[in-house]
DNA sequence: TTGAAAGCGCTAACAA
DNA sequence: TTGTTAGCGCTTTCAA
């Protein structure tokens, strides 16, 4: 029907010039000097005709395709997935790119060859995203392309990385409790998360840890546990019980994610315990369960959106200023840290 | 460094043989007779240079990119992205495609911009997803392009679409609710969906609450009524506080979604009622909330996945015979309906 | 100021 | 059985 495309040759021949010409004004190229008046007929033409450049037949000339990928470990489960992506997205979208997505589930057999297949096809560039925030070794097949890590980071080479500012996210959960007047009975939930699978802790729960630790050291306030486990809401509802199975009844929990927090809330209400009232909670991530429990839940957002914004912009943009990009985690104040109203103190915080 | 990729010439020269010839041996036809010492030699010096094909090369001749489009409204918010998108992944990655994704924010122009940018760049075809079941318009842009719809339909063309199988995930809910050994006392919240914004309901209302009814009636039993409501927590919070209030204790409670389930059992917690032994309850989504609750919700799940999945293979595997595919819904079993041991009563449900 | 022509890496019709 | 050749649609050098 409508039949084939209309290709530059179509517009040129209308226009009553050679390809050449049609070809330097519509590339807007005002280098070589052509005539208001051909420049005009070449640009009727494209109008009328509904010219669109083959993008497959410019990049192999310039190899130069406005595409860029994004591989990731995995992309389901967590909503990390869709806000990231959305924000590459936008970002993408506004510089006239469009976005490859992949998934590698890990595994390095299919890592590298879905790079390869995406090397393949000439893109411009990789977003390399983890779903957790790690270290991680670059694979080979991008060790020549232009790459930005979103989420991760590596030792081995200066490749510019885009990640959340935990540490700060961590101050500004403790300066939260502070603020609401607690200066005891004050536990954490989740920790670094050192449990058998990673003894070591994961790197979210080790910056978050230190800026606690660190702004409760600067107030003199002593933290009365911590409670290293997974950050399921199992994990939040066990730890907290045994909390209370203990006659610890804390003032305040710091609770390593919003499903630990869940846990917590219902082993507090099992018990009777009322959020902020008899327990303040303050948590980190800002999913949706934040704002779906009652009373709603304070908590440290991780900036999934403009993570994936940023990587892309830094990969397109190309600013090689910092190799790392720290994004700032906005606490979002609800219900669950009682003094709803006071910001937290900014006095705990003058780093920023 | 690695310089510059290795083409297929340099095959060709590699092996003594003709680029042609390499062509041939290399895209594994068979029809024009090659020696097999020729064949050999070509397979040797590829595998040596470590040679891979340029696509957009390929591309540019054969007008075939081994790339499909996925443009959908909505990708963030909601976990339906994440598994939507991992089933298109798996489905495209196993028939050595690769996955463009896009999204359009429900702005037609953002969308016919989008689409053309994937055309231009020779996408093989395309999945066009939204977020919520609804008909939609397809774009024109996409009228001449072989596309799936994805959680969606129209009637103005003959085009395939994937779809949830709503209707019977009605009835098996209800199924479950009957199984438990309720007839009375059950009442829906969320409805058809029926509210300011969507006064004729949704699609996923209307089927679902036409396989609850049909269900109900031919089982002889009268639901005691039916809430119409938007499906955030919030309003599955209020609806129930409402009904508890006016003194109509339900015995079971069918609930349109996850997050309305969410909201009902903080009312009935707030009341001191328990699931399931004061109140039966059944929800539709099976998201992460299900297993979240305490107890674990029994819920019928949206098979995110498998939708995706099957989308790709349509698009891909090409077989016209049924124009819609109605993908099943998993009925997810937990503790909340009371009866967990008892699965829903086959007989309810001959269909399948 | 414009056009001819080469070539990006690949496929495929045709000739040898 | 293999090689020559002509493009796919575009950019860009060079000559006119």
């Amino acid at each position: 029907m409508s039949g084939r495309r209309v290709t530059m040759t179509d517009v040129a021949r209308r226009a009553g010039v050679s390809r050449t010409t049609a070809s330097f004004v519509l590339a807007g190229r005002r280098d070589m000097r052509i005539s208001g008046e051909a420049e005009e007929r070449v640009r009727r033409a494209a109008r009328e005709l509904g010219y669109r450049p083959n993008l497959t037949a410019r990049g192999l000339r310039t190899s130069v395709t406005r595409t860029i990928a994004l591989v990731s470990d995995i992309i389901a489960t967590t909503q990390f997935a869709g806000e990231v992506i959305h924000g590459a997205l936008d970002a993408a979208g506004a510089r006239d790119h469009v976005l490859l997505i992949a998934e590698t589930e890990g595994d390095p057999n299919v890592e590298t060859r879905l790079v390869e297949g995406m090397l393949d096809r000439q893109v411009d560039g990789f977003v390399y995203a983890t779903m957790y925030s790690r270290e991680v070794r670059l694979p080979a097949a991008l060790r020549d392309a232009r790459v930005v890590l979103l989420n991760c980071y590596t030792e081995e080479a200066r490749v510019p990385c885009v990640l959340p500012d935990e540490v700060n996210a961590g101050r500004d959960a403790a300066a939260v409790v502070l603020a609401a007047g607690h200066r005891e009975g004050i536990h954490v939930i989740g920790g670094r998360h050192m449990t058998n699978g990673t003894p070591e802790g994961v790197w979210a729960g080790l910056e978050r840890m230190r800026g606690i630790e660190e702004v409760m050291a600067e107030a003199d306030v002593r933290l009365d546990g911590v409670v290293e486990c997974d950050w399921q809401p199992e994990d939040g509802h066990r730890e907290v019980r045994r909390l209370l199975a203990a006659k610890t009844v804390p003032r305040a929990l710091i609770c390593l994610n919003d499903r630990v927090s869940l846990g917590a809330y219902q082993a507090l209400q099992e018990e009777g315990l009322r959020v902020p009232d008899d327990v303040c909670v303050v948590s980190f991530d800002d999913s949706d369960l934040a704002t779906w429990l009652r009373p709603g839940l304070t908590s440290v957002a991780l900036p999934h959106y403009r993570l994936g914004r940023t990587a892309v912009e830094v990969l397109l943009d190309g600013k090689p200023d910092p190799v790392v990009h720290r994004i700032p985690m906005p606490v979002m104040l609800r219900a669950s840290h009682t003094a709803a109203t006071a910001p937290p103190d900014p006095a705990v915080r003058p780093g920023t």
